[in-house]
DNA sequence: ATCTCTACCGAACGTTCGGTCGGTTATCAA
DNA sequence: TTGATAACCGACCGAACGTTCGGTAGAGAT
């Protein structure tokens, strides 16, 4: 039922993708600086120096995270981009993308909003988060301009608190079946309907 | 008109709260695994070992820079549970003041909220973090009770999503006269009445 | 049986880190 | 002038870190 494997040649271990889930997996129990290259072995069941048989270092492993995080929210965009919806409707639609794109790559996302840009690789994640940012608040705005959207909140504000709701589950979301739809629906539904009654 | 400074004895220099400062403002800039005791020293302008005089060790200052967010914050919700008004009224009255404590402390709980627990001094701030939640959280399941808020979301997930829109602040906001009433306000507005017209 | 491929290991490297120690310098009070 | 007080410094230590290197182990392919 499940994929084929396909053979391998060579002595059986752990292949790239594996170390890249350890580290991340630790990366988000400890943060990145307190994972030593040791404990990423460990948890592996192979030394440190096998690691690097796999990548060519521990900044590599941080790039990849980020990547696949990235790579997921502006597919995101860019699907939504393509309908020709009115812009709150694009706006609402890419929040709940945002979430589920948050839960099912939860671990490389979580990873990607806790750099800080003390490296060039870390710099460059964040340039291309502020992008996405720009892109959620360009809807706003235009989400304002038709009308649909109340005028007395300013967009780049509206658009970071909207984020901060959506990353905020990377601090508590528990992956479960049917969860991140449902939280799609409580963020969607606070955020747009508000929670008084 | 500043306040009279108390003439001190021994030779003039920094002080513990210089230290903090600058600890806390590089935790902040670079991360506190990537904050090395040098780098504080060297923003103060003194050696590594003169730090040594004013603390007793790096654990220290996050220690103190977590207990005053965490002071703040608790401060806000006793202040606001004397009040007698309707849940919902407390709720949003809370929020609000969490805002401003994020904004007044904002250094110290950018810190707070930035640590995994790593250490005991670490798990005992995210247990008080986690008290604070059920606060908010008790908030939200009253006013549902008492009919202010729509009952179609859990309690949980809204004090969540709330806290994290509160939260995210520390990722973006940048200290203004009257910003941080203005941000209360946004926050109060969509949290409350919803983004849609 | 041999070749090739992939995975793995032990030992060591240079560096950085948090922290210690004994001694020095500058100010105020008596 | 002397003593107390507070701030500071240079030299050092042991531990942990990311990374490198030369060599080994086990599997499929020929």
């Amino acid at each position: 039922m499940t994929a084929p494997t396909p053979r391998r040649r060579g002595r059986p271990g752990h292949d790239q993708d594996a170390v890249l889930s350890a580290a991340v997996r630790l990366f988000n129990e400890q943060g990145y600086d307190a994972t030593s290259m040791f404990d990423i072995a460990e948890s592996l069941g192979i030394t440190k120096s096998s690691v690097y048989h796999h990548i060519s270092g521990k900044e590599q492993l941080l790039q990849m995270a980020m990547d696949r995080a990235l790579d997921g929210l502006f597919e995101a965009a860019e699907d939504v981009r393509g309908t020709g919806l009115p812009a709150i409707e694009r706006l609402e639609r890419l929040i709940r993308r945002s979430v589920l794109v948050l839960a099912e790559r939860f671990e490389f996302v979580t990873v990607l909003l806790r750099v800080r840009g003390n490296t060039e690789v870390e710099q460059h994640a964040l340039t291309r988060r502020r992008e996405f940012d720009t892109v959620v608040t360009e809807l706003v705005k235009q989400a304002q301009a038709e009308g649909g959207v109340r005028p007395d909140v300013d967009p780049a504000t509206a658009a970071r608190l909207l984020l901060g709701m959506v990353n905020s589950l990377t601090e508590w979301y528990k992956p479960r079946p049917g969860g991140a739809e449902a939280i799609a629906d409580a963020v969607s539904s606070i955020a747009f309907e508000g929670l008084r009654m």
